[in-house]
DNA sequence: ATGGCATTATAACATATGATTGGTCCCGTG
DNA sequence: CACGGGACCAATCATATGTTATAATGCCAT
């Protein structure tokens, strides 16, 4: 899954290096809210969050770890992989948002028991399975940790609605390249990411799927990448060739991901 | 703000009457989770709920609630009128979901501390204040209504996939008319809805706004649905011709609502 | 009532994207 | 090694949408 080409850590340098040691203290837990609040869990919470994960699973590509509908009485933090949310209609698949390393993918199903979406991996991962009842234990008696979940959940909305706006404002090949900035950029903030781009497991179909266009339309796009010295793309190897080109020409903001931006937390906590 | 052309009530007419009673009772947060969870509030929670409301205020049309990066300590009830969620980006503004009275409509800026949009009046508006302390105390004492407030703000991020989906798949003609059904729907479920439609201070510009494209184009697909019969647009008056035809044109299916449909959770509760 | 302004309407041309088709490259399997 | 399938690439034509321009309508303040 992911065979590094260098460590990026441009910026998050100092948080990279910290999140290993995260990762060695908290192998499942070590990147949640990593480069977001997770300064703001306090030791406890960290103890208190790991012990949540009951059972460590190894999943295959493709392998659908929700479906619309479904009732789950247990959410999910993605340990190691990628993961998308997808929902169907027509008999086309429509990409919502994806998942890097840290995120705790379903943690609203907790709160909507039956999720509106699918989630699936794309390409195999490693997932750890937190039971509802220890959810419901911590909204009893940690509204600190409870408060920093539904901040979790709260993000992905966020997410949601800056993708809204890229879809309304941008043509195919801007929501190509603002999906490898934001990738890039989310890979950053677990230390994941290479400098000079990053490895997925993603195809041109599935891009496709996720900016809502055709895969012959994606390919033109990613020519224009290519031609314009902006990104490559080539079997799952994205090359950043530029970095303000690329956020220039998607119109990339980060703030929205609450990371070190505009509307970063990081002062304040929760 | 809207004088009622019919009482509508076709389907919800049993919550339509519960939410009038509901109204007299809490006349500020009466129609909070009304059509969705609101059975499962029970009538202490409705008290408590009905307490937080510090002040109630009357805001002018185009009024801000929120600027994006606002830091705000206090969240928003919408007692009355139409609210829009809006981003900007270059020189445009772009709306990425609207609300209509019952919804909490910054519920999410108590977790998320700045905001990462704007939150806008269109026409006059009716607004209950909830300080961030008495949610803080929810958040300590009130674990149920606390799941239940989380579940509102999750249930946002699902109107949210739903539109993306939507804006992946649909020409701006079927987009327009997803908007109209799930006004429509969402009205109804509050019992503000006619039989044959709805009133909104909406103009094609904010619909142009809101689905991504240029008023021209919008008054282009207004005019489409208009001469195949779906429905008419004048002046914020929106009739609906033909309930399926407009549905199966949008390919609306109201289950992300997670109203009545098969998503729902009225049989289980929180 | 009258002028101004927001809203809605219509037309002609340019561009982005979809649909269709076919081709090439690479990698795993027999 | 031959083969097949998945991923990627490319050219052509049809359609949806943007752009620019212009005008009709209804509302409101003076």
């Amino acid at each position: 899954m992911g065979k590094k080409r260098r460590q990026f850590g441009l910026r998050y340098g100092s948080e990279a290096i910290a999140a290993s040691t995260e990762l060695e203290r908290f192998p499942n837990t070590g990147l949640f809210l990593e480069g977001r609040l997770r300064h703001d869990l306090s030791q406890e919470e960290k103890v208190e969050l790991e012990s949540l994960v009951s059972r460590v699973e190894i999943l295959p590509d493709g392998h659908r770890l929700i479906s619309r509908g479904d009732i789950c009485d247990h959410s999910t933090m993605l340990i190691d992989g990628f993961m998308l949310r997808t929902l169907d209609s027509g008999d086309r698949r429509y990409g919502v948002s994806f998942h890097v390393p840290g995120d705790f993918v379903d943690l609203h199903c907790f709160a909507l028991k039956r999720l509106d979406h699918n989630i699936e991996c794309v390409g195999q991962a490693k997932v750890g399975l937190v039971p509802h009842e220890r959810i419901a234990e911590v909204m009893k008696e940690k509204p600190h940790l409870a408060r920093l979940f539904w901040f979790s959940t709260l993000l992905d909305a966020a997410m949601h609605r800056e993708w809204i706006m890229k879809l309304e404002q941008l043509k195919v090949p801007q929501r190509i390249a603002h999906i490898f900035a934001e990738v890039w950029c989310r890979l950053d903030m677990v230390g994941l990411a290479f400098e000079d781009g990053f490895d997925t497991p993603l195809t041109q179909a599935d891009l496709a799927d996720m900016c809502g266009a055709t895969p012959i339309h994606v390919n033109r796009a990613i020519g224009e990448l290519r031609k314009s010295g902006i990104a490559d793309f080539n079997r799952g190897e994205v090359r950043i060739c530029n970095r303000e080109k690329l956020e220039s020409f998607a119109d990339f903001e980060k703030d929205y991901l609450y990371g070190d931006g505009a509307l970063s937390l990081r002062q304040d906590g929760l």
